[in-house]
DNA sequence: TATTGTTATACTCTATAACTATA
DNA sequence: TATAGTTATAGAGTATAACAATA
């Protein structure tokens, strides 16, 4: 709703601009992504003892695997490190194989192990469970739109006006 | 490895259905949410001192203010936790004045000082300045989309059954 | 007893750099 | 010299609980 009055209030003897957070795009991204990330991080941690970090790695040698430590990197928006440590977890818990590339001996090759196999295939049905959950919000088209919107945002986000400075 | 035969697949000895973590809802917001998140931390950080916590606050004070902590609370998607440590920081750094309410001698009274005023006035058009960079990225009628349905999937990522178990 | 707010503790995440081994 | 990956370190954020003061 517009305001009546042409001027500010004249009980306030400064009233600069404000900010209406619970308006503010980034505010808004961070307060749902937040909460679904939690969501998830709790379902993967308490039901199977992984991290997000080791779902993203086990998710991705499924789909694409076997792939070096670099192939995952690309991805799973994840740096090296990151994948060094949830892949160095994976292997501890037996999930994830880890052999040398004869080729290439810096490089590593990640293959899910049966066990590693058999945890994927238990929580993919939840993930998805938990996406169809969310997705009832939205109908088919609003959902390709959303999708469509968050990736013109993130060529937006990532620009590099903003990425350093 | 489970079983082979009853696989229609004759090149894979065994192909689970997976997951297109590109097309996964959370992990798309999640790397959209958290490079925005990382731009403002820094730009917070750099420019001002201080955190995204205590620019939350800042700005809830400058809307709202006085609040209590708990006020606050209510306005930031913030735990008691981290609005104590964030007005700590920004008590610390003379960008917040607190007092005791008099009335209620558990409560505080959290009001921006002049320079948290003047950070607030500076930060302020930066904040704008990023989202509607963002916003270029979207039509006013998408943008409008965009938050109506972040507020739908908010709902139902907030919703009980998911929340714990 | 319940509420407001602070402090303690432990754990996760992130960022950066240094390091190794290979190429 | 460059790349693949690991390790080290410190800082920030998060969760939980315990706690003091007040109601």
């Amino acid at each position: 709703m517009d305001t009546i009055e042409t001027h500010p209030s004249i009980d306030l003897p400064y009233a600069s601009p404000t900010l209406m957070l619970e308006d503010f795009l980034p505010y808004r991204l961070s307060v749902l992504s937040s909460t679904i990330s939690r969501t998830l991080a709790r379902l993967y941690e308490r039901r199977f003892g992984i991290t997000v970090g080791e779902w993203r790695v086990i998710a991705n040698l499924a789909r694409h695997g076997p792939l070096s430590a670099n192939g995952v990197c690309d991805r799973s928006a994840m740096d090296k490190v990151q994948v060094s440590r949830a892949v160095a977890k994976a292997v501890d818990g037996g999930l994830i194989d880890r052999s040398i590339d004869p080729y290439d001996r810096r490089r590593s090759i990640l293959t899910l192990t049966a066990k590693g196999r058999s945890v994927h295939d238990q929580v993919l049905p939840l993930a998805r469970e938990y996406q169809d959950h969310l997705r009832t919000a939205l109908d088919d088209e609003e959902h390709a739109q959303f999708l469509e919107m968050l990736s013109r945002l993130l060529m937006r986000a990532s620009s590099p006006r903003y990425l350093d400075s």
